[in-house]
DNA sequence: CTGAAAGCGCTAACAC
DNA sequence: GTGTTAGCGCTTTCAG
């Protein structure tokens, strides 16, 4: 299986490597005959030029690493599609890696990724000393967490106008025993659950320490937390969730359970998927413009590479809007 | 923003460029405190080793394309999230291009990744012979489609017996106006479609041919064709589907229009998505498993790349399988 | 343990 | 139009 080289080709065909090189790269000084028996040759051989070779001699193609925790939530595939057409627009190639929300993985993932792109984006749970370790150099550009590294950047989800909104929302509604689902990671409050406090305590709600429960990101996880949450405290009447897929799993529970939805139990998730207006009833949710984190994220990268500052942080912000539903 | 050249580490730690690649890849030979000054310098000058050159010199690291017609589309997104975890375990790199379902981007896609990775795994729509024009003899497994190139190979999915097993299903609930909405790319009927034929047929059903209407491949493409079909053609009771999505428009919007499902309409799709099952009511559909369908396109992505020959064509199939939820 | 030489496969510059 | 000469940046012999 040894591998046919611009050399093979070149000598089959009778002439030299340049030719072969011109014929096969359409470059204009070339005869027409010449030309056609050297993409004979090539085809009959079975020639490919090596990426490498070529990716040495003329320094253009650009690749980016795309990290997402788990392609199968909708969220994180909406970022992955907005990212690749993004790139596409660029001629960027991207490769994409699924870490299954898995530390482990993820350092296996920035240690392959590292050496085979120009830069990283995406989703880490590492600290930025352990990913630096990694991939040395790179420029990374983080998606909904903060960075101080200067060679990094990040994307920046600001949910808290929207959680405002939405707590705002529930109240108006006469709702003032609102529970929330959190995410259950490291056991360490999300900045969206801090946000929620904030909102209630804005809004003069106070909270029972209870009424706060963590979940596994998936739709399992929220029936089974919200199970949970109900048995211990059923005086809970409204339910945030730190995201959509948390939200239907703990409204199909809710309904399960006997709840109608909005009326004993409102419901408002976050991050706006359209999956949430296709269950029933129609999900009430703090919406990101997922597409606009992508894109985003891609220019800020494009800037790094350019040795660019990256854009300034005020700049690199998506905004949590409350769209509404049925659900609450 | 010269690139920093290992040559450049090799001055500044003072010593020979050999040095520094053995101190860079954790080679044995090399004392401690030399290593160190080599780590350090290179660090400090913010090298970064060329993937192209290192490429070049050892002959491993595998990328595959990986070309989606639709990544939003969740069965794709599970065909993806499948070959990716497929690939990972053989630290093979995917770069994903998402064609969104044009022929025009399809091929600059073509063109694009044929020249950058060792292998190509997907959904095309061009003949064997423009695509063969374009990656110039690299292997490329089709998922879903016949092939006829012995270099390609090919992930059959048979719904065959599935789609006979749900017009079974159908009749034995006494249904005999079956309709269906197929998928309308390219006024071509889907091979879907003519399983749906000969099953209906087998069961000894006339199909009235303004029963099978085309449809986009989304939500709303579903529920527009629904509508259309309904209008025309009242009499139908049951209803089958390309795929889910296209279904799950249909179910939508047949309740909107005031139908019990399945009482009135039973509906029945195809690919078995998760997200049927979080629908009211849950979804039938004839099940693809769409784990076994991308680790079987990279075991023989990894076939073809050994120089084997792909796997014989009846270990390359993935069949449907009816699932039974609510909607019939 | 370290350095010198050779070459991976290709293309850009310059010759002819 | 075509061939020759140099590298691109790295690792792998093989000497020392």
């Amino acid at each position: 299986m040894k591998r046919v080289t611009i050399h093979d080709v070149a000598r089959s065909a009778g002439v030299s490597r340049q030719t072969v090189s011109r014929a096969l790269n359409d470059k204009a000084e070339i005869d027409g005959g010449t030309k056609q028996r050297v993409l004979d040759a090539a085809r009959t051989l079975g020639y490919r030029p090596s990426r490498f070779a070529r990716g040495l001699v003329r320094q253009d193609t650009v690749t980016i690493g795309l990290v997402i925790p788990d392609l199968r939530n909708p969220f994180f595939t909406e970022i992955a599609a907005s990212a690749l057409e993004a790139a596409r627009a660029r001629d960027w190639h991207v490769v994409v890696h699924d870490t299954a929300d898995s530390p482990e993985r993820e350092i296996g993932t920035l240690r392959v990724i590292g050496s085979q792109v120009d830069a990283v984006v995406g989703y880490f749970s590492q600290s930025e000393e352990e990913i630096e370790r990694h991939v040395a150099g790179l420029p990374v550009v983080f998606l909904g967490r903060e960075h101080r590294n200067p060679r990094f950047s990040s994307i920046r989800i600001d949910g808290e106008a929207g959680i405002a909104a939405a707590v705002d929302h529930l109240v108006a509604a006469g709702h003032t025993r609102i529970g929330m689902l959190d995410h259950n990671r490291r056991n360490e409050p999300s900045i969206r659950q801090r946000w929620f406090r904030t909102a209630a305590a804005s809004a003069g709600l106070v909270l029972d320490p209870g009424w706060i429960l963590g979940a596994n990101q998936s739709v399992d996880g929220g029936a089974l937390a919200f199970e949970a949450l109900h048995a211990a405290h059923p005086e809970i009447t409204a339910l945030l969730t730190f995201n959509d897929i948390i939200a239907i799993g703990a409204l199909r529970r809710a309904r399960q359970l006997g709840l109608r939805v909005p009326a004993d139990l409102a419901l408002i998730g976050f991050d706006g998927l359209e999956l949430g207006a296709l269950i029933d009833p129609p999900l009430t949710s703090v919406a990101i413009d997922t597409n606009r984190l992508g894109t985003l994220a891609i220019e800020d990268v494009a800037r790094l590479l350019a040795g660019d500052r990256a854009a300034a942080p005020e700049d690199l912000v998506v905004r949590g809007a409350l769209r509404l539903r049925g659900s609450a």
